[in-house]
DNA sequence: TTGTAAGCGTTATCAT
DNA sequence: ATGATAACGCTTACAA
């Protein structure tokens, strides 16, 4: 493509000055006469003259861009985490990439192309290898680690998970229910990884035998319904099935019924994330909320410390959940929210 | 950021050759011995070399990126229609930028700079000025506009809305619906717009008197319970609301029970969008789909054909939309998906 | 087939 | 306060 756009020279000439003073009076520098400030000033309007990014940036500046890297794009999660992001970052007056792994084999690759044209970046979860993330870092840009649990020097963003895993765990043996399961796999995601830990601990705290162990299954709720179905069909019988999110309890709710099973009289079933559709659902979903937006608002947020070199100690955020209860986990005197 | 990683000198010296071979072997010209680009090969894998995107840019070639402009990341809507175009441009070895304008009075201030990091972008809606278009394509980058009506020589992508519209009353009018009203802002969105032009068409057609004034409305399910409060309120009696979207509708659902009104017994509500929520509302939303996903990835393919040339001769896709009949439109003998 | 060298549009370091 | 001018890392004629 063709530069049509005005360059620094042609606004120098004309206003017959050297680029060199075009570029500090573009950058605000104070070393410039009022005068000839004025006089670049009008003819970069006139001309609509605007720096390449391009040329700026390999001129060792800033990108002005950062990016984030998430799984996938699907689903109310991410969808809500990136708005957050989006958000905050572009008020932070820069640009945001956004780029979906999609399990795809290069995403380690992609990820690496991607920080060289960034001042910085988002990674979720695994989507890339932490000795990727090294590699970026060492090459000075700064990265940070959203939903993860803490990692040595480098910043990170997460929502509580244990204790609030334990607490809705806990609700749900005050509802009698003793046998349960979980739908969710620990392995594929951090997240997932600390609930099951947390449904764990209060199921030894009950002393109820040893908890079972998870039973794998994917973020959505056909898998949800999938795995939810197997575990109906086959094992023994639970009374109590904790998702790893809302997507896939609704999956469950859906595979619970179609064996004639009612939730939560016959089973109860929670999910984790409080989306849009667990208040909606029949019946309504008991679950965990997290502050989706501000995940990712927050992760901005330290990005833009560590490009602008405001802080340099590592932070480790932990932003509060919260146990919604609603009907799904068992029979309520009457309809009560708990925060 | 000083540059650690090795650039295309430290590769062209250890290789024993000059940067243009170094170049070239990177850009797969065919000019070169196999043994020498075997050797370069070596070097680069070793080097572990990655071009620097800035430099490349600066040269005179391509950004490989692309962007998307849109009003606001809230919602299903944008998040899945991003998706889509996500997915398909990543595909196309694409780094893409979004830009969600929020309704910033600087979002074509934003939207021209964004213009400058990329090789083509796709607008959204009117989140900038026609005049802003224009602009970016006289300085040769390629735009698709999506949500808009066919302007000249721009690439178009949208979703069927008059006809659907006009069908989706027309099952109203069936039902035996007289009083008619509409929530949503023709002014704010070319989509809008279309439907207000459907709905219109089918009452004239009716011969039921004059179709009602559009009420005002955003796309939020809070803005939809607010109109339809002060519509319930104020007005004469409406025994029809179509509403502009799903998450209006659903505000206006609940506005109305508030009222001890009953959906659909006394009062017809319909959404449009087939959002995950429509279905499991209650009662069931009879609304209208639109392919998101295949609205973003449609503008990453149309996008794409631009930038490589592919082709020159503008294109308007228009999308089939799909009348979903569920309960809240009025009695039905039994459950129904019309497609 | 390969190398030399001229840009690409900035920023930043010197002089002046 | 301002102006030359050397990077920045790459692509691409043009030579050899």
């Amino acid at each position: 493509m063709a530069r049509t756009t005005p360059t620094i020279y042609q606004v120098a000439r004309r206003a017959g000055v050297s680029i060199a003073t075009v570029s500090r009076v573009q950058a605000g520098h104070r070393a410039v006469t009022p005068a000839t400030r004025a006089r670049v000033r009008q003819v970069i309007d006139e001309l609509d003259y605007r720096p390449s990014r391009s040329a700026r940036a390999l001129a060792g500046q800033a990108h002005d861009a950062t990016g984030i890297v998430f799984p996938d794009l699907s689903g109310p999660y991410y969808s809500e985490v990136i708005l957050g992001y989006e958000e905050r970052a572009s008020e932070a007056g820069q640009s945001v990439f956004i780029l979906g792994t999609h399990g795809r084999a290069r995403s380690n690759e992609q990820a690496l192309e991607l920080a060289d044209r960034v001042d910085g970046l988002v990674v979720m979860g695994r989507t890339v290898d932490d000795a990727v993330v090294e590699r970026m870092q060492a090459a000075g840009i700064p990265v940070v680690m959203l939903a993860r649990p803490p990692v040595a020097a480098t910043d990170t963003v997460r929502a509580e998970n244990e204790a609030s895993a334990r607490a809705l765990t806990e609700h749900l043996l005050d509802h009698g229910h003793r046998s349960f399961a979980f739908l969710g796999d620990p392995e594929g995601s951090p997240d997932v990884s600390e609930r099951y830990l947390g449904f764990c601990a209060a199921l030894r705290a009950a002393g109820t035998g040893v908890p079972p162990r998870p039973v794998p299954c994917g973020f959505r709720e056909a898998e949800g319904h999938r795995a939810a179905a197997a575990l109906l069909d086959s094992g023994p019988p639970a009374d109590a099935i904790v998702a790893a999110n809302d997507e896939i309890a609704i999956g469950a709710v859906r595979a619970a019924r179609e064996r004639g099973l009612r939730v939560p009289e016959d089973i109860a079933i929670t999910g984790w994330d409080d989306i849009a559709l667990a208040e909606h659902v029949r019946p309504g979903l008991t679950t965990v909320r997290q502050p989706l937006r501000e995940l990712g608002a927050t992760a901005a947020a330290l990005l833009t410390e560590r490009i602008r070199g405001t802080r340099t100690e590592p932070r480790h955020v932990l932003l509060p959940t919260a146990l919604v209860v609603r009907a799904s986990c068992g029979p309520h005197p009457e309809q009560e929210e708990r925060r």
